[in-house]
DNA sequence: TCAAAATTTGAAATCGGTTTCTTTTTTTTA
DNA sequence: TAAAAAAAAGAAACCGATTTCAAATTTTGA
């Protein structure tokens, strides 16, 4: 083959600059590091040799010397998902900001890839971790992870965007109870009564948070709760929801609104109402949730709760950095999401 | 508030290790790095206590020591794009298995962001950066951005999936004429002879080659070149491609089949097509590229080209490492796309 | 059984920064 | 102008691994 091989050439060091500008390797680190005076005329000299040579400090060396690596690690169940892209964009900006850099981790639904990775972050002695999705969002914990995580604990703080019950993380987490008030408030003022909740599955907290607040709500209304209008999925696909929605409509259930779990789900389920022949938001009206670009890409477009990424993000990331830093922070935030009302929600249609 | 803070504590060191089994850190790192022989039963011992306390080396100080990070950066134009998310997975599996971590770094179409990170990842110490989009892509080469990378060649190899001029970066394409032969393929042996070509930019690298070999296919199919099939957007996204399939058809102009940049566009197209009473495909069939998740959600399901992103991602994280170790590579290799067929494309209709 | 050869092991140097502790230089003030 | 105070800068230790080199131990074989 016509192979090519890599030139091999080592980076410059701190005393490379500090020989060339005839002062010690010290006088350097000061002006990198602004951490102590430096007479003005060296520091003018120093900082023109380092932008002549574009000269960037080791960050291993400099992180072995004061123990701080200056990275954050993000696990995250699959940014395939694009709701988990949304997130991680919106924390690599945040971090980015305060001086960090992330290192990304797809756990893909599989708990013995979390430890793995976990494990291989602490290695990497990242200065804190965030994780959303996976172990974190179980309504009941896995234990083997938790002892994990609290094994680590000391050394990495972590922040979670669920719960992980007898750990010190700390939550940041979605008002999961208020999407559900927003979509229903939306749903029932437009004259919605048989409303289907359709996706996920019930042991992932969020996902129950909701099916509880949306019975919840219901009862407030003085609207019947009906159990077949709840569809559990077990996952939050397209395919999922798209069997469950046929399986819905061929039994003769028709709601005339149904709230996806997801903008996957979602589009599973335009996709099973179009196919029975119904017109949305004419004969049924869609509402999900998560609001990627997916809700714009359906036709039609879809009303979606929307989890402004970006103070998401940047709340994930400044915890993650306050607690790297030993700063105090609430052990719970939430954040609050807002309603977005596109195409696919209309009046509930007359009987 | 009810602040929390989190508590200080020193990982375990080599040397911790060491005093617990009675031995030098020398020896407790012959066992962690297996570059030397241990006595056996110093060995079992050595293992129990690093096993018993979940002992990690400190990252940074190995690979201060061995000037070898184990870090891959990955810049990419946006993850939030499903493409670039399929090969990042894909990239992160490959490099795990072979003992590597990823940094990704979304550029966010912004040139001067990709400097900065590519400087911050020269700043890591990464042992090797593969780019996908941004400068890597464009048709003419950004001259202030070859110039860094240049800069910092001898230091970190670089692997793209475009190309840079005047640079020794390894190359990872995409088949692109394949790409369009096996779109063309398709659709002309389907009968179709109107086919338009909506999306993207000529001046990137992918898509120009697509539109040469489009016009080249067309003539060796006896088929007339209609400019005004071919629609450059400027942009990747649903709503450029909406905008300028609703110029297309309200000027009159109603190709038999549509071939779009890529899924984002195809929802567009979609959108627009069936806003204007159009069947799809019964009276335009609309192919697409990427074969992303949402060729599955869009209602028909699209036809899509297939990048093959396992073998993709494999090959991008081999060639970095290869280059990483300074073992010889192929400057430029290509990965063969696919076809896969799906409800979007049809028989053209008869005139 | 004992010297020679082979294998293990530990002490110390090293990677490239930061930081403490002194020493030197500069500035202030009497 | 000289002494005291303040500021700047260098030498050296340190962070936590790996690795070289030399010393100690074990194995081999005559």
């Amino acid at each position: 083959m016509d192979g090519v091989k890599q030139p091999e050439e080592k980076a410059l060091t701190i005393y490379d600059i500090a020989r060339e500008a005839g002062v010690s390797a010290a006088t350097v680190s000061r002006v990198l590091t602004g951490s102590a005076n430096v007479r003005p005329e060296k520091k003018k000299r120093i900082l023109e040799i380092i932008e002549k040579y574009n000269f960037k400090p080791n960050a291993m060396a400099r992180g072995l010397s004061d123990t701080r690596s200056k990275l954050i690690g993000i696990i995250a169940a699959d940014v395939r998902n694009p709701y988990y892209a949304q997130v991680f964009v919106a924390c690599e900006l945040a971090a980015w900001k305060l001086g960090y850099t992330v290192l990304l981790c797809n756990s893909l639904g599989q708990p013995s890839q979390e430890k793995k990775q976990l494990e291989k972050l602490h290695e990497q002695r990242v200065d804190a971790v965030i994780q959303m999705g996976g172990s974190v969002d179980d309504l009941v914990s896995n234990v083997e992870y938790v002892e994990l995580v609290n094994s680590l604990f000391g050394a990495i703080p972590m922040v979670i965007t669920g719960k992980l019950d007898g750990t010190q993380c700390y939550q940041v987490q979605i008002d999961a109870m208020k999407t559900m008030d927003l979509l229903l408030e939306h749903l029932i003022g437009l004259g919605h009564r048989d409303i289907a909740l359709v996706g996920g599955r019930m042991n992932v907290l969020s996902t129950f948070e909701k099916a509880q607040r949306y019975k919840q709500i219901l009862q407030r209304n003085q609207i019947d709760f009906r159990p077949e209008l709840i569809r559990e999925t077990g996952f939050y696909d397209a395919a999922g929801a798209y069997d469950s929605m046929n399986g819905m409509l061929d039994q003769g259930i028709t709601p005339t609104a149904v709230i996806a779990i997801n903008d996957f789900s979602a589009a599973g389920i335009v996709r099973s109402i179009l196919e029975h022949g119904y017109g949305i938001p004419q004969d049924i009206t869609v509402v999900s949730y998560d609001n990627t670009y997916i809700t714009d890409h359906l036709v039609p477009k879809l009303t979606s709760i929307d989890y402004n990424y970006e103070s998401f993000g940047t709340l994930l990331v400044e915890t993650a950095v306050a607690a790297a830093e030993r700063r105090e922070m609430p052990r719970l935030q939430r954040v609050t999401p807002t309603l977005v009302v596109r195409e696919s929600s209309g009046p509930a249609p007359r009987k």
